[in-house]
DNA sequence: CGGAATCCTCTCCGATACTG
DNA sequence: CAGTATCGGAGAGGATTCCG
């Protein structure tokens, strides 16, 4: 590992921009965070919100923001056990600005990804 | 499946959105998209600049960039075989938007990032 | 130098079943 | 309703090797 500190200086500079795409490695993370986009979400709404994710994945999804610091839980002591999930100040940054600049490059070259995409894959068969 | 289409436009209109976050998700791909951001590169300056990423996966990345439609290819017929690779303006529109936003992001709340990811860390051994 | 092929490892995702 | 435990499959990333 030594020898590699020579190279460390080029793509250090890209090792904050890392951890920032790694925000985006697993697949669910984003769709959980823009569901609570809107305000705080028990964990049955996100399911139902969500659609076709599984227990586990949720679970999995929620406990990395968490740890991440992009979400909150709170748990509320009633006799039906009530707990929701909220963005912190961190997680809706992150919705606002990146997420938001995201959805509004989906809106204006979304076509145009999902022709690119095709039209290759139709060749690559 | 036919019980989901009852659920699908619930988050079908995520759709594009999880097309886009898709572009994130693997790895290297924003790091490469990242590299080229400047101009035109040789597949070795790629491996130099980026510094870390093997041969076959930065093969890999630059296959789904060009199938996503965001990189282009230049094979120039030359006696020692000389390639480059550029942004697509599809590519360049995706890193002059979402990638800038989320550089902007990261210069802003990286710090915050890291310290949350970290103490939690701690809490979690 | 560009790049394809092989093998290995790790972890994400999904389904199922169980506990408080 | 919230959350955990386990198992299996699929795919990404990494190292190495060989071809044009």
């Amino acid at each position: 590992m030594t020898e590699d500190d020579a190279h460390r200086h080029e793509w250090v500079a890209d090792c904050r921009l890392r951890a920032a795409t790694d925000l985006f490695a697993h697949t669910w993370d984003p769709v959980v965070l823009a569901a609570l986009r809107l305000g705080p979400r028990r964990r049955r709404e996100l399911r139902a919100a969500i659609g076709g994710i599984s227990d586990k994945v949720l679970t999995d999804s929620l406990h990395r923001l968490l740890a991440g610091g992009l979400v909150e839980r709170h748990a509320h002591a009633e006799a039906p056990p009530r707990v929701d999930y909220a963005l912190t100040g961190l997680g809706q940054s992150l919705v606002d600005g990146p997420m938001t600049a995201l959805g509004r490059w989906v809106t204006e070259h979304g076509e145009e990804l999902l022709e690119a995409q095709e039209s290759s894959t139709a060749e690559g068969l």
